[in-house]
DNA sequence: CCTCGACGATGAGGACACGCATCCGGCGAT
DNA sequence: ATCGCCGGATGCGTGTCCTCATCGTCGAGG
């Protein structure tokens, strides 16, 4: 299993390594945020550290999860509830508080890791009224194959749509996931964006407001 | 999500359920090992304590692993890493320690089945009397597919009176699931919207009221 | 039959959510 | 240095929705 442990302090890092090199792991060390988003391709699982120097753990996380869908195992000093219940919201698929006992984060790594759709039918296209997404890619196009060219944000916020095809989205979430919680709600950056979406599509109306809630991308 | 308690303290199950049901989830209990494997079917997440009276958690833990895909979350007092990799190794899929905390409970049944490809059926949808109540994507369809659409707060009503189709709902209850607790009982906001929504259903009396107590969407 | 409490219906108004035009600062490319 | 594009911010218009107040109806019990 390919892992990435994403960690600045060099004593844990240099343990977690150890032990899962010693179970036949092949192992990637990154020590910031950054060099995480830059070298999580290939990798099979994650293990993120929080407590990073170099900026907000969940930051990553959660930009981690725009770019890939290899589990994350969250591990750090945080022990509340609410910073447990975000990180798994956010996306993580554990949550485990320092200090680690070795054999059981490799026992949870194998738990994550053995539900993966083992070579997962890379279902990242998601094709609906001649819309054709291909969150892999990140390409979009319309009816008889014309492209269509959004920026990051549009392309980010029609994302989360698109992974959750046919089912509503709140406003909230999509916030949250395109640009994390550090967002005034009351802002109507977000709505300019949507407006642009729109004006891209070929059929506007693919995607549906859900007035107090938040919007549909149909199926 | 259809969940299975396994759990014989009947304080500590009686909260799991009341929490999980005020989630949107439709729960059933038992409080021992052979019940549990004998109803599991249809299940789509276990939740399993490994201090049943009635003999061996770890033994139960691998039988139902033998009939039953559905991710396992072990709920138990044990903290012991032995313990916790012994039953991540028998398939468990995360394993929390008591005291739980509901919130963080809630969020690791989401991290644990959205990664579920399979649990696609039951889309949460509830049909009655050729009534079609789709609570993912917040539809609601009549006879020969006619959208109906309501508000948003017709729609969290009628929601609630939904996920527990053919039962009666206080109306304290659905007062506290759609307004939340911070509200005046005797005030008639809710009388409104209930007319609201019977006025858009296409057969009214699919809302029966309860005199003195509630209200119950019939089955 | 009367009363009383609980529920049903309706209209008005203020609040709010959303869409959009527009401006501004930043940043990379030509 | 300049230009163009992108993303964020702001303000307003508009239509909708929530709530409240009011009155009508219904059922149960004395």
């Amino acid at each position: 299993m390919r892992v990435l442990i994403v960690e600045d302090d060099d004593s844990v890092a240099s343990a977690l390594a150890d032990a899962l090199r010693a179970t036949g792991h092949d192992v990637d060390r990154v020590d910031s945020g950054v060099d995480a988003l830059l070298r999580h391709h290939d990798r099979e699982v994650v293990l993120l550290d929080l407590g990073l120097r170099d900026g907000d753990g969940f930051e990553v996380l959660r930009k981690l999860r725009q770019v890939s869908r290899a589990p994350v195992l969250v591990v750090t000093a945080r022990s509340d509830e609410r910073s447990t219940v975000r990180a798994l919201h956010l996306g993580a698929d554990d949550y485990l508080v320092k200090p680690i006992r070795l054999r059981e984060l490799l026992a949870r790594i194998d738990a994550v890791t053995r539900r993966q759709p083992t070579a997962s039918p890379p279902d990242d296209v998601v094709a609906t009224h001649g819309l054709l997404i291909d969150l892999a890619a990140r390409t979009v196009t319309g009816a008889d194959d014309t492209p269509i060219s959004l920026t990051a944000k549009e392309f980010a916020l029609l994302a989360v749509l698109a992974r959750r095809v046919g089912t509503a989205v709140s406003r909230q979430q999509i916030l949250d996931e395109v640009w994390g919680d550090a967002f005034a709600a009351a802002s109507r950056s977000f709505d300019v964006h949507l407006t642009q979406v729109r004006a891209k599509l070929p059929v506007p109306e693919l995607i549906t407001t859900i007035r107090g809630f938040g919007y549909r991308l149909e199926a």
